[in-house]
Order: structure tokens, then C-alpha cells, then sequence
RNA sequence: CGGGGCGUAGCGCAGUGGGUAGCGCGCAGCGUUCGGGACGCUGAGGUCGGAGGUUCAAAUCCUCUCGCCCCGACCA
């Protein structure tokens, strides 16, 4: 390709939108473009980029057992409202009704069409495992979107659905998806943890994401640097403190003026946090509940919303809290009426606790569980912070942002069982097919490799998938033989089969050079009238520092050796 | 959806006591340059996000609206 003709061009400054190192140099080097919210065009470079991640990804499915086939994106909305998820993916699926007055969705995730196949052609055990998967763009009306491509609404996504015949298969094709998984991120030389994760309200049992820990992520990962234990934080378990075991002392009340937090509170009367209950108010939806937790602990919302199983859950404001009849700042789960009360287990590791005594200026000390309040749920809701113990092996927690790059689990029967989808097993039975769903978003795993591989320049492609292998940078074009020596190399270079970017512009060397980091290309070949006079040309690649000369003679046979060589290096 | 910010040339920005829009980069032409974003001259390019209003006169003041970004909520 030349550059002169190369659609897309690069900038010399980044756009005032772009937040993200992903999203400043993908827009600066020219390989995507926006056109409004969350909705990008890749361009010819970024394209080339996407086609060879989207390669890498085919291989490795294929590998594993995985067949290709194409599923459409407009989907009857019956299929949606059959499965259950029309309510549960609420605003994120786009709508639409056709002329015919049917109503359709656009495809968020095609779980529902995979089922509606799988129903019509499974009859038997002996028809699974089957392993069939697409490529192709997906359509979520995300509130949203952000960091370029991090975030989007619309996005190509690899998403492999596993049917089997029952949970061993299941277990089975997990593992495999999971190895496949491993190998893309290792030939993409992407280091992705693979992390617990909170499989969502209608989740089946296991669930797995693949992250990229970098500070531009907008999730957020716990783990231990010991044991290798790692979970995406909503999820994170850990070992909860247990403090001092006392004599439980009689419910006592006593003053304590305008201390409405719990440092406050617990500074006033000189107690550690852990020796007091906290109180926070949710709406779980439509459902006031009141939820008490340890003073010294956070409320996980996931945790809870998992264990409310409510869909929407936000915090009650402070006017919903007095109408509830109850006084924030010094609000009690004792004697409360009629609300809802969920509480972390922590308050029964520790006894005799400050708690509100549900009027202004007020609070209980020596508050314990059972002896002076009820709750009606009880389970972990805590979110585990950095420095907390390890559920596995008590050492130090960590917690970092990351990027979701690939996301596993297993289904179950949840939808099969909904649509029908059942087989005859051996005793001639009819049984469900346990299903799982393994997915990859190819943007937000090409934005995710930016992050991770640039520098101050631009960006670093692994070789693999660099939108080219070489870029060909004659300088001043017009002196000697500089220009046709370089047509004559753009010639024989591709006729090795290397993808070359034949920067034919008449610049200035600052401006070529600028580009080709910009880009990222690995290899750059230097012409000039310098290395002209030396039979040679000079090869740099992107990730080095040092230059090195190459004869004139037999260049291409040459440069083929040495991506060759790099190609084997990096695979 | 809550909070904040921003919409003026392709990109980055200036321009409020109201008076028919500027700068840098980029782009086109000519010439001189040429190893890390060279220089001179000439030139093209703008419904000032949109609609309504106030005014003799609006990028500028008022009202409404649309879009984009960030934080949070949300998110298989």
C-alpha cells in the first residue's frame, strides 16, 4: 500500500473527545474513526488489524472443535420474551417493528437463536457435544458508552455457545473454551487474568472473565499475589475479621450528638469501626430494604443484588429513609417494622455493637444479633478491599482496574429448558441441553492491546497482527536514485508475500519517521541518499532502539528472513 | 438517569461593554529544503450544533432543543 493513497490520515493532534491511550492513538494513527456515541468506522488500517485478530480467534475455535456459522441480527422478539431475558436486558436491546407491525430486536447476544436452532435440530444424545460459533457485529443500547472502543453499542463480537448433554460435557467444553482462550490471548502476547465473575442474576453456576489489569479498565479485579486468587471484585470473597468475643452486655442507650458517620460515632464513643453497625438503604426493585453491615466493611451491591435476586437496586435517598420512618445518620434494625432487613454476616463476628437507636442524637451500645434484632436475610454482601485476607490462603488481597477482554459461562438448562430444547438420551429420556455461552469483543480486545503495548510515540502491534510488516520510508525523494530504488524494494517486497506501507510522500524525514511509530509498524526500512552510497538500507524495528544495515542485495529474500525469524520468536 | 464539562474551518484553539469571524497545524499551488513533525510566498476552506426570541444589529444576551466527552448509576 502507499501511503500517499492510504484512506485515513494520520493526526498530529489528539481530539478532545478521546480520554483513553487506546482511543487517542487508534483516532491519531488513523484506524478508526467516530461517527456519534459509542459507534465507530474502522479504517483500512484499523480494519487490516480487527481481520487478523478475527483470524487468530477463527483458528483457535476451529481448533477447539468450534463451527462457523452466521446467525441473523434481526431477531423476532418473541424469542426474547420465550427466554425471559426481553425483561431482565430491558433497555440495553434495541427495538424495532417492522412494516408488518411485528416487533424485532437487534442482536445483543444470540443465546435465544442458538437455542431456537439447537431445538429444532437436536433430537439425540448422539447429535452433542456441539460447539457452534459466530463473528459478527452485536447491538447493545449501553447508557454508556465510552473510552473509544472500550465501550461501545456497536461491536463484533466472537461468541461460541457450547450444547451438551449434561454437566460433565458442560465441564468439558469449558475447559476447552477455556485453553482456546489462553491461547488467543498468548499468541496476541496479551497478558489476560483469568478471573471469577459474577454471573448476573441469571447466571448458571461458573463464570469466568479474562482480564487485562491496566488503570484505563473500567473494571475492577481482587487478587492475591500469593495464591493466584483472583476474582472480578463484585465477586471477591474474603476472610472476614472476627473481633473480640465478649460478654454480651445489656442493650444500654446513650447520647451521641451530631455524629451522623460511623467514624463519628465510633471516634465519639472511642470504639474501633468493627465495633459498630452500619446501615444503608436500598430500593431492590420497588422494595425499601433496610441492610446492616459491620461498621468497618462495605455493602458489595452485586452480592446483595445476586442475593435479593432483584434486577434493579439503587440507594434510597434520605427523604425515602425518613418516609420508611426511620432517622439516617442514627437508624436501627432494632425494632424495626415492616421493611425488609438484610445483613452481612460479619455482625456475628463481633458482639456488643454501636448501633443507631432510631432517634436524632442517639445510639444503642451493646447491640448483638439475635438477642436484640431479627434480620430476614442473612449471607456475605461485603466487598472485599485491598488488604483484606485471601479467602484461599489469607495473605493480602490487591485490587486494580481492568479490561474485560473475553467473558465464559455456563448457562445451564435456563434457556433450553424455556424453549424446548431437549434430546432423547440413552434410556431414551428427554433432557434439556445444558448449554454454555463463551464470548470475545474483537474492539475492545484490539483497544485493550494498545493499552497495553505503546509508548510515547504511538503504538507498538504485536507482529502477529500489525496492520502491515514493514514500512518503507525513502528520504528525500528527489536526490540520487532514491525514489526508484525504493519503487524497485516496494516491488520485490511484496512479491516475497511481506505486507509492506510504501511511504511515497514527499516529507520531511521528522514527519515520516513520526508516522511509522505512530502506527506502529514493526519493521522500518530507511532509505536514503546516505545509505544509498552504502549499497545498503537501514532496518529498525519499532520496539528497539538500535538500527541496523542491510545490503541492497537480495533485500526482500533478506527482510523475509527476519520476520520470519520474529514471527517464530513471537508465536 | 444524577453530577460536571464542551459544541466557532479537517484537527487543536482564540474571540461577551452586541457592530457581517481569527490564530496554529493540516490542505492546494510555486520555490528553497531534507535522518525525528523545515521555510518563504500565494490560496481554498466557516449555516459560529439547531430552533425560537430580544435588538436597527447576535458567535456574543434570553428560552428551548440536539450532539459529544468525563464521573457515578447501569451493563451476561
Amino acid at each position: 500500500m502507499r501511503f500517499s493513497k492510504l484512506f485515513g490520515k494520520t493526526l498530529r493532534e489528539t481530539p478532545a473527545e478521546a480520554e483513553s491511550v487506546s482511543h487517542q492513538l487508534l483516532l491519531r494513527s488513523g484506524m478508526i474513526a467516530q461517527e456519534a456515541a459509542g459507534i465507530y468506522c474502522y479504517l483500512p488500517m484499523g480494519w487490516r488489524v480487527l481481520k487478523k485478530i478475527e483470524n487468530i480467534i477463527r483458528e483457535e475455535m476451529d481448533k477447539a472443535g468450534g463451527q462457523e456459522l452466521m446467525l441473523p441480527v434481526l431477531q423476532p422478539l418473541e424469542l426474547w420474551q420465550q427466554s425471559g431475558r426481553y425483561m431482565s436486558f430491558g433497555k440495553s436491546l434495541f427495538t424495532l417493528t417492522d412494516r408488518k407491525e411485528r416487533r424485532l430486536a437487534l442482536g445483543p447476544t444470540h443465546e435465544e437463536v442458538v437455542a431456537d436452532l439447537a431445538r429444532r435440530y437436536v433430537k439425540s444424545y448422539r447429535d452433542l457435544p456441539l460447539l457452534p460459533y459466530q463473528i459478527q457485529t452485536k447491538l447493545r443500547d449501553e447508557p454508556r458508552p465510552r473510552g473509544g472502543l472500550l465501550r461501545v453499542r456497536e461491536f463484533i463480537m466472537k461468541d461460541l455457545y457450547s450444547l451438551d448433554a449434561d454437566e460433565a460435557g458442560l465441564d468439558e467444553s469449558y475447559q476447552k473454551m477455556c485453553q482456546a482462550y489462553k491461547n488467543i490471548y498468548a499468541r496476541l502476547s496479551l497478558p489476560a487474568l483469568m478471573v471469577e465473575a459474577d454471573s448476573g442474576a441469571i447466571g448458571g453456576k461458573d463464570s469466568h472473565e479474562f482480564m487485562v489489569l491496566t488503570e484505563d479498565g473500567e473494571d475492577e479485579v481482587t487478587y492475591c499475589s500469593n495464591c493466584g486468587y483472583a476474582a472480578n471484585a463484585e465477586k471477591a470473597q474474603f476472610i472476614k475479621t472476627r473481633t473480640n468475643a465478649e460478654f454480651m452486655l445489656p442493650l444500654e442507650e446513650i447520647a451521641t450528638p451530631a455524629t451522623k458517620t460511623i467514624e463519628e460515632v465510633a471516634g465519639f464513643l472511642g470504639v474501633p469501626s468493627s465495633q459498630t453497625l452500619k446501615a444503608v438503604f436500598y430500593y431492590a426493585d420497588g422494595e425499601f430494604v433496610f441492610v446492616v453491615i459491620r461498621g468497618d466493611l462495605e455493602v458489595n451491591e452485586t452480592k446483595l443484588r445476586n442475593k435479593l435476586k432483584c434486577s434493579d437496586l439503587r440507594l434510597a435517598t434520605e427523604e425515602e429513609v425518613g418516609e420508611a420512618g426511620l432517622v439516617a445518620g442514627f437508624a436501627s434494625p432494632i425494632d424495626v417494622k415492616r421493611i425488609k432487613v438484610v445483613a452481612d454476616d460479619s455482625i456475628t463476628l463481633g458482639s456488643n455493637f454501636v448501633v443507631g437507636a432510631n432517634k436524632p442524637g442517639y445510639h444503642f451500645r451493646n447491640a448483638n444479633f439475635p438477642r436484640d434484632f431479627q434480620v430476614d436475610l442473612m449471607a456475605d454482601i461485603a466487598l472485599a478491599r485491598s488488604g483484606d485476607s485471601c479467602p484461599k490462603c489469607g495473605n493480602k488481597l490487591s485490587c486494580t482496574r481492568s479490561i474485560e477482554v473475553g467473558h465464559v459461562f455456563k448457562l445451564g438448562t435456563f434457556i433450553s429448558e424455556k424453549f424446548g430444547a431437549s434430546f432423547l438420551d440413552k434410556d431414551g429420556k428427554s433432557q434439556p441441553i445444558v448449554m454454555g455461552s463463551y464470548g470475545i469483543g474483537l474492539g475492545r480486545l484490539l483497544a485493550a492491546i494498545v493499552e497495553q503495548s505503546h509508548d510515547d510515540k504511538g503504538i507498538i502491534w504485536p507482529f502477529c497482527i500489525a496492520p502491515y510488516q514493514v514500512y518503507l520510508c525513502p528520504l528525500n525523494l528527489e536526490k540520487s536514485a532514491v525514489l526508484p530504488t525504493a519503487e524497485k524494494i516496494y516491488q520485490e517486497l511484496q512479491s516475497e508475500g511481506i505486507e509492506v506501507l510504501f511511504d511515497d510522500r514527499d516529507d520531511s524525514p521528522g514527519i515520516k519517521f513520526n508516522d511509522a511509530d505512530l502506527m506502529g509498524i514493526p519493521l522500518r526500512l530507511t532509505l536514503s541518499p546516505r545509505t544509498l552510497q552504502s549499497q545498503s538500507v537501514e532496518a529498525k524495528w519499532r520496539r528497539e532502539k538500535e538500527v541496523q544495515l542491510l545490503p541492497l542485495d537480495n533485500l526482500a529474500v533478506r527482510v523475509k528472513k527476519l520476520l520470519d525469524e520474529t514471527a517464530s520468536s513471537q508465536s
